[in-house]
RNA sequence: GGGCGGAUAGCUCAGUCGGGAGAGCAGCAGCCUUACAAGCUGCGGGUCGCAGGUUCGAGCCCUGUUCCGCCCA
């Protein structure tokens, strides 16, 4: 059988077979039988538009880790996929197509257009799930579910509709975030704050209506104001000053004359505003185009003047600037104000230029007529949920974020000024009256108007995350009230970066709270970033960005998947490093070559057959157990870097290491006798058993692996042995902690470890042996095999020190290697020189410790026993290294 | 300006009771030993950012501080 299988591992070969298969063998799909509970998770739904990157590829690997862990460990598991609609982002890339076409959106029209977007889905959109399918993800796939679907398109409806009908949400003329080149609303969260942008801040004078006298007694003929945005003066109507600033006393109140328009505007007092440390202490005031003079002008009751249209430019109300863009502007308004003599010079100024996440577009703050959501009612009991448990941030500090913008939050502008998207359930008569339902039909009927009113319906759509926030029970059937809604909710965990805690996680919460009475998941996982190897963001612009399916290509979904499971420490960014990966490639062909091993010797196994466990067998057995134990503890607590660390440690330090070495002498032993043959068949099973264990311990981080290896593995009855999918994740308790064999080969590994460190040190040439003595040497003698396997030992003999010896202390026991003819005495006496310094520097840190009245009073009993017994064990080491010293003469 | 995170071996990072500092990679030395040279064996390498404090005892807790990153305004 070995003979069929390949020397080393390739990734690739059954990759695609195997998951072809697990799909349509059904293993995806959850199982309502299943004697555990029901365990969901909900897929953060990717981008139509998007392609795998390293994000996803970390998000979907772990929640893969966790659906396969709960799914093998008996749990009714069901991982629900699908995709988001994206608004802006995907009308943008039909809209560049068509545009390469020569074809403009408005000429298509809106029902045109949206069925070229929806043809475009169906083509290109969504190549992301067949990326997703390489990495292993097992989600269940017929669950698949879409934003723009048909039953999560109504579940948007009726969630406007009844919020609507609850006042949580209205519709206003608000100052918002316009996007000219999007040519659309924005929330705050879709505005990026680009730092350091490098510009100045200019001055300029307002001459006053009427001069007045200042305290000196001079006459005063203008304020100083400065800003960064000098266009906007076309739209000032107050200049605002600190009420205590003594410098504008006089001034307070008094009327400015603007010097292009020629209004006549005042000059207000207000402490929020102005900052009198700050430029001139006067400061121009914009309210239709920006936030805090917004806010000025509602305490002063000022007029709002808007200067700009949709597209950018400055409208009528600029006068001899109207058609302008920004930037145009700016440098007229700038050179007009200096041929009236009105500059006041310039200084250089660092500002967060605010820009459009998704055009990156410099917004402008615009008044605009917008849908709103109530968000305080919304937000109490969302902070509540958290602060009371019912959804934990992992890590917890993350709590800190979410609670610091919930109470903070401000209401949320949902409408956008798009055509792909939930269209808003609104219509319109021809006053302009306003009736919201889940159809035109429905309105007609709910206010009782005929077919002769003509209505409109709103012609905008609504945010994309209005729908995503829906998701853990709109893809669950909601709001009918369905099997899997009524079983699958609340998700137990939500898997998702700590980028979309406020855009996503947050909406969730208050909207599954609100529409179903529950939080929509128990436990919320936040992960990191990936970052290139040196920490920087990837960016296409930096060049920098690691293709996961190139990944995949080249090393294969499960070192892949191990690499970002052992990175993905709590707390920490991931930093991709190639040379971690090329590490986990290595640890890939380990585990296959201990397989190999074990499918060697397995030729011969004979379940009926009567065998015995050896120490090393029991040993192993017990390890695997402490392992498993330990994994399990790492996976509950969603510590997945110490999962891929115990997994590793335990197959290579432990397994391949000692235990395969330590089983290599009763495996190819030809001692035919009934105990030699008892013993082979011990080693065989325990082979099988810890293989058999092992695979399914690690098929959550390494699925097509374990899959190949599950498959290839006897079983003791010759049945099938299905697939490892759905195999019993292993029991600390299926191998019980042995003691004896514990404490029996670590004193066999401490020995052997001794033995080849003085070997190494002394230069004894490898295939020399070398002769053990000790004083009682049975238990030596029991273990001579393992001895001379892995440590070159040849006779062990019993007695003490003749002629020159190597010594060896393990555990208080001496153990002699005579030198003669192997080595000169001055390397071993050079070597003990150093072990007793070390050995005496051991004894002073200890003796420090313990002489210690302190330590000794006040430390627990068992820390100090502990030490103790150190300190005993060192001082009798340090008098064995000093005998062995002076017999050497 | 407010908040959060990080700083531990040459590099990348673990370190969840406060009880003698760890891994992988890189480095050095020796090995083709019957699963694996994509391997095996051994070795060297640390002022745990800095300064204080609490404690018998601090990488870990507290205060301050420097640098780096992120979020919010």
């Amino acid at each position: 059988m070995s003979a069929e299988l390949p020397r080393t591992y390739d990734p690739h070969a059954a990759a695609d077979r195997i998951y072809a298969q697990w799909e349509s063998g059904g293993a995806f799909r959850p199982d309502p039988a299943a004697k555990g509970q029901p365990y969901s998770i909900v897929m953060p739904p990717p981008n139509v538009t998007g392609s795998l990157h390293m994000g996803h590829a970390l998000n979907h690997t772990l929640q893969d880790v966790l659906i396969r862990y709960k799914r093998m460990d008996g749990y009714d598991a069901l991982w629900v996929p699908g995709m988001d609609h994206a608004g802006i982002a995907t009308q943008w890339v039909v809209e560049r197509q068509l545009r390469a076409q020569g074809i403009e959106r408005r000429d298509l029209g809106r029902d045109e257009f949206v069925a070229r977007v929806w043809d475009w889905k169906q083509e290109s959109g969504g190549q992301i799930q067949h990326q997703l399918r390489r990495l292993g993800v097992s989600c269940d796939w017929q669950r698949d579910r879409f934003t723009m679907d048909e039953g999560l398109s109504r579940a948007v409806r009726d969630v406007f509709v009844r919020m609507y009908k609850e006042g949580l949400i209205y519709r206003a003329e608000r100052l918002i975030n316009w996007d000219p080149v999007g040519m659309t609303a924005l929330s705050d969260l879709e505005v990026e704050a680009e730092e350091d942008f490098q510009t100045e801040i200019w001055s300029f004078a307002y001459p006053l209506a009427d001069p007045v006298p200042g305290p000196d007694g001079s006459l005063v003929e203008e304020i100083v104001v400065a800003t960064t945005r000098p266009e906007t003066m076309l739209g000032d109507t107050a200049i605002a000053v600190h009420p205590d600033d003594p410098r504008y006393q006089h001034l307070i109140g008094k009327m400015v004359r603007h010097p292009i328009t020629g209004r006549e505007f005042a000059i207000v007092a207000d402490a929020i505003l102005v900052d009198p440390e700050f430029g001139s202490g006067a400061v121009k005031v914009t309210p239709a185009h920006d936030f805090n003079d917004f806010e000025v002008g509602k305490r002063h009751k000022l007029p709002m003047i808007n200067i700009l249209n949709l597209d950018g430019t400055l409208n009528e109300m600029a006068g001899p600037f109207e058609g302008m863009t920004v930037d145009e502007a700016r440098v007229a308004v700038k050179a007009r104000l200096a041929e009236l003599g009105l500059d006041r010079g310039a200084q250089p100024h660092t500002m967060a230029l605010p820009r459009s996440q998704r055009s990156g577009a410099v917004v402008e703050p615009m008044i605009s007529t917008q849908w709103f959501v109530h968000m305080k009612p919304l937000a109490r009991p969302a902070l509540a949920a958290v602060e009371n448990g019912f959804t934990r941030f992992v890590p917890k500090q993350w709590e800190n974020t979410y609670f610091a913008w919930m109470r903070d939050i401000k209401d949320w502008c949902i409408s956008r000024q798009l055509w792909w998207g939930h269209q808003i359930p609104a219509w319109y008569d021809e006053d302009g009256t306003v009736y919201v339902a889940h159809s035109e039909e429905a309105v007609r009927t709910e206010h009782g108007l005929g077919p002769d009113v003509v209505l409109t319906q709103d012609p905008d759509v609504l945010d994309t995350w209005f729908s995503s926030a829906l998701w853990p029970f709109s893809t669950l059937g909601w709001p009918d009230q369905t099997a899997d809604l009524a079983r699958y909710y609340p998700t137990s965990v939500l898997v998702t970066g700590f980028d979309i805690i406020f855009f996503w996680v947050a909406r969730m919460i208050f909207s599954g709270i609100h529409q179903m009475g529950a939080v929509p998941f128990k436990d919320v996982y936040i992960h990191a970033l990936v970052r290139d190897k040196d920490g920087q963001k990837m960016s296409k612009t930096k060049g920098n960005v690691v293709d996961p399916v190139a990944v995949i290509d080249q090393i294969g979904a499960d070192a892949f998947r191990f690499t970002l499971v052992s990175m993905a420490a709590q707390g920490r960014d991931v930093l991709w490093n190639p040379a971690r990966a090329e590490g986990y490639v290595k640890f890939q062909n380990k585990i296959w070559q201990a397989f190999r091993f074990t499918m060697m010797h397995l030729q011969d196994y004979d379940p009926a057959a009567p065998r015995t466990l050896s120490a090393y067998d029991q040993w192993i057995l017990a390890r695997l157990g402490q392992a498993v134990r330990r994994v399990r503890v790492a996976l509950d607590g969603y510590r997945f870097n110490e999962v891929a660390s115990e997994i590793y440690q335990f197959t290579w330090s432990e397994l391949c290491d000692w235990y395969l070495e330590l089983s290599k002498g009763t495996l190819y032993s030809k001692d035919e006798g009934q105990a030699a043959q008892a013993a082979r068949q011990g080693a065989r099973h325990t082979l099988l058993t810890c293989f058999d264990a092992l695979v399914r311990l690690f098929h959550p981080v390494m699925p097509f692996l374990s899959e190949e290896i599950w498959r290839a593995l006897p079983t003791l009855d010759g049945a099938d042995r299905g697939t490892v999918m759905t195999a019993a994740f292993p029991q600390a308790g299926d191998f019980p902690e042995d003691a004896v064999a514990l404490d029996q080969v670590a004193l066999i590994q401490e020995t052997i470890v001794a033995l080849r460190r003085i070997r190494a040190d002394m230069e004894i040439a490898p295939k020399l042996e070398i002769t053990l003595r000790a004083a009682d040497p049975a238990i030596l003698q029991r273990h001579h095999q393992a001895l001379r396997d892995l440590a070159r030992v040849g006779a062990i003999q019993a007695g003490g020190r003749e002629g020159p010896c190597a010594t060896a202390v393990v555990r208080g026991i001496d153990i002699y290697i005579p030198l003669q003819g192997l080595v000169d005495v001055d390397a071993e006496r050079a070597r003990l020189n150093k072990e007793l310094k070390k050995s005496m520097k051991d004894i002073g840190s200890l003796e420090k410790r313990l002489g210690n009245p302190g330590f000794t009073s006040r430390a627990p009993a068992d820390v100090v026993a502990g030490f103790a017994s150190k300190l005993d064990a060192a001082r009798a080491r340090q008098v064995r290294l000093a005998q062995a010293l002076a017999s050497l003469g």
